[in-house]
DNA sequence: AAGTTCATTGCCTTATGGACAATGAATGGC
DNA sequence: GCCATTCATTGTCCATAAGGCAATGAACTT
C-alpha cells in the first residue's frame, strides 16, 4: 500500500520549489544541494506516476497534481503547528487531564472547595471525578483508570502507593445534644445500650470494626444497616441514635455544629488513616502532582493534618 | 526549529504500539524488529523531551503526550487518505476503500441493494462492511477504523458527528393476521397480556424502552429475550407473539407482507432515530462522500425519509 | 552564437533505520 | 517463592536513502 507519510521531505522540497520559483532558490532556502531537490521531486513524480511540475520553463509551475500536493502540504503544516502548540501547553503544565477515583463519603463541601481552587489555578486541566467503593477505587488505580485514588485505610498492596495520609480515627458520631456528646471518649462496651447505625458489611469501616469487637468481647448490634453514608449521618442528626464514621465524612456537619464526634477508645480504631494513593511506578503527569499538592495545602488550611508518604 | 514531519515513522511506531498493546506485537504488524520500535519511540521521547509511554507494565499505556500524538497521527492518516483519493480521481480511476461499521439488524435486502448500486457506479472502490454492536460501531468511528457508522439512536458524543438521520420510531411488530395488526396504534399498557419477545438488555432498544416502561408504570414482561434480531422477527412471523423493533430492521418483511408494524403511542418511542455517523473533524475521502449520497438517494427511493445533519 | 541560469546525472560520503543477539525487567504459573 | 515466559532495551554490524560535488545538458537572454 502507498504510504504518503514516507514522502514528507519530497513534498516539502516540491512546495518550497513552487514558492521560490526555481529549484536552485529552493535549495538555498532549504540548505541542500540543488541536485537533491531535483532528485526528490523526480522520485516523487515516479512514485505517484504523475508529473508535478511543468518542465522546460524559466520559473517552475506546478501541475494540477502538484497544486493538490501543495494544498495538502499547507494543511499538514497547519495541523503540525496546532499539535506542537498542544505539546507546548502540556510541557508548561497548562493542560491535561486528571482523573480521580474517590471512595464514597469523601465528597462534601471541603472536597469540592479543593477542586474549585485547583480549577482556578489550572483552567486548562480537565478534572474527572468518579465515586466508587473502596475496591473499585483500588482497581481503578491498579489499571491506570485513575491517577489518584482516595480511600479509607486501604490494606497494603504491592501495586498501590500511598502518597498522602490523613490520620482519620474512627469516631462516634452523635447529635450535639445527645448525652454521649458530653463525654471525652467512649469505648466499644459503652455502646451496648445505644441505638446504632452502621454501614453494610463490605464497607471498610465494618471490616475494621469487626476485629475490634472480637477483641473487646462486645459485638455491636446495629439498629440500622445501610450502604448510604448520608443515611447514617441523618440517623445521628435526627437523634435516632449514633453511628461510627471518620471526621472527614462529616466535616461539613462538624463545622456547622449539626453533629458532634468523639474518639473511640480503642488502639486499632484510633490509628486508622485516609489515604491518597497512586499506582506504584506510575509516572504522574505534572498537573496530577500539582493537584496532590493543592489537596495537601488545602487540607492543612482546613485544619486537617496530612503526612506525606 | 522543530519539524514534526521528520518523525512520521516514529509516530507510526508509537501508534501501532499503543494499538497492539506491546512493542513486540507492533513490530510484527509493522514487519520490523522490536528493537527498532523501541529505539524509534525512545528517540521520539528524547526529541520531545516528554515521556510517551508508561514503562514497566505488561501492556503499554500512553501518557498524556502519547495520546496527543496518537490523535495527531489518526488525523494525519485520515488527511493522507483524503488526499490520496483526490489523486486517484485525478488519475481518472475512482479507486479507494470505504469501510462501514453497522449496528446489527440493519443489513437486509434494502441495504445490500444500496451497496450493490454503489459498487456499480464505483467499480474500483472496495467496500468493507463490519457488523457490530452499537458501542463497537461508535468506537470504530472514534478510532478511524471505519469511515461511516450506522447506529440506532446514539447518544450525543463530542467525537461523533451525525451526517444523516432517519426517523425510526420504535414499533410493535406482529404477524399481519394477528388481531393487534388491525389497530391504528398501541400503548405500552395494552401489551400487558401479549406474549412479547425483546432484545437483551444492553441493546439500545431496551435502553430506550426502560425509561418508557417506568413512565407508563407498566413493566414489560418478555416471553423471549435474545441477542438475535432475526429470532425476534421469526417469533412474530410465526405468530408466537409480538416484538418491538424499527421499520428498517423489518423492511423486507413489511414490503412482502409477512410482518406488520404499528406505532407505539408514547412520545419518547416515536421520536427515535437511526443515524449515519462519522468522526468529528474527519476529512472524508471522496468515495465516502459519494457513498453517503448514494445511501441518501437510495433510501429516499425506498420511501424512507432522511434528514441531513 | 555565446553567455547565463538552471536542472539533471554520476560518483562518493554519511547518517539513519533495521537485523540479530545478548541482557534486563516484570509477570504469571505452579 | 521460584522458575519459565514474555517483553523491552542495548550493542554491534549492515544496507540504503539522502546529501555533496562536479560534470553535463537544456533553455532563455542579448
Amino acid at each position: 500500500m502507498f504510504r504518503l507519510g514516507q514522502y514528507e521531505r519530497h513534498i516539502r522540497y516540491l512546495y518550497e520549489t513552487a514558492r521560490a520559483g526555481t529549484m536552485r532558490a529552493a535549495s538555498e532556502r532549504l540548505n541542500v544541494a540543488t541536485s537533491s531537490v531535483s532528485r526528490q521531486i523526480a522520485f516523487l513524480e515516479s512514485e505517484l506516476g504523475l508529473p508535478l511540475i511543468e518542465r522546460g520553463r524559466r520559473v517552475v509551475k506546478l501541475t494540477e497534481a502538484g497544486m493538490l500536493l501543495a494544498d495538502y502540504y499547507r494543511e499538514k503544516v497547519a495541523h503540525d503547528e496546532a499539535f506542537i502548540s498542544q505539546i507546548q501547553e502540556l510541557r508548561g503544565n497548562r493542560a491535561g487531564q486528571v482523573t480521580l477515583a474517590i471512595g464514597e463519603g469523601f465528597i462534601g463541601e471541603v472536597f469540592s472547595e479543593i477542586l474549585k481552587q485547583f480549577s482556578k489555578t489550572h483552567p486548562n486541566v480537565s478534572l474527572s471525578v468518579r465515586i466508587a467503593g473502596s475496591n473499585e477505587v483500588l482497581n481503578a488505580i491498579r489499571e491506570d483508570d485513575a491517577h489518584i485514588g482516595m480511600v479509607f485505610h486501604s490494606p497494603p498492596d504491592p501495586k498501590i502507593r500511598s502518597v498522602l495520609t490523613l490520620s482519620q480515627p474512627l469516631k462516634l458520631i452523635a447529635a450535639p445534644d445527645d448525652p454521649v456528646a458530653e463525654l471525652k471518649s467512649i469505648t466499644l462496651p459503652d455502646l451496648a445500650g445505644k441505638r446504632l447505625a452502621l454501614p453494610e458489611r463490605g464497607f471498610r469501616i465494618r471490616q475494621l470494626l469487626e476485629p475490634a469487637e472480637m477483641q473487646a468481647g462486645e459485638a455491636l448490634v446495629p439498629t440500622l444497616v445501610t450502604n448510604s453514608l448520608s443515611l447514617l449521618k441523618q440517623f445521628a442528626r435526627t437523634r435516632q441514635g449514633v453511628t461510627i464514621l471518620t471526621d472527614i465524612v462529616v466535616i461539613d456537619e462538624l463545622r456547622d455544629g449539626s453533629l458532634a464526634a468523639l474518639p473511640l477508645d480503642h488502639p486499632e480504631l484510633e490509628t486508622t488513616k485516609t489515604q491518597f494513593v497512586t499506582r506504584v511506578g506510575r509516572l504522574l503527569p505534572s498537573p496530577v502532582v500539582d493537584l496532590l499538592r493543592t489537596i495537601e495545602v488545602s487540607l492543612r488550611s482546613f485544619g486537617i493534618e496530612t503526612k506525606r508518604s
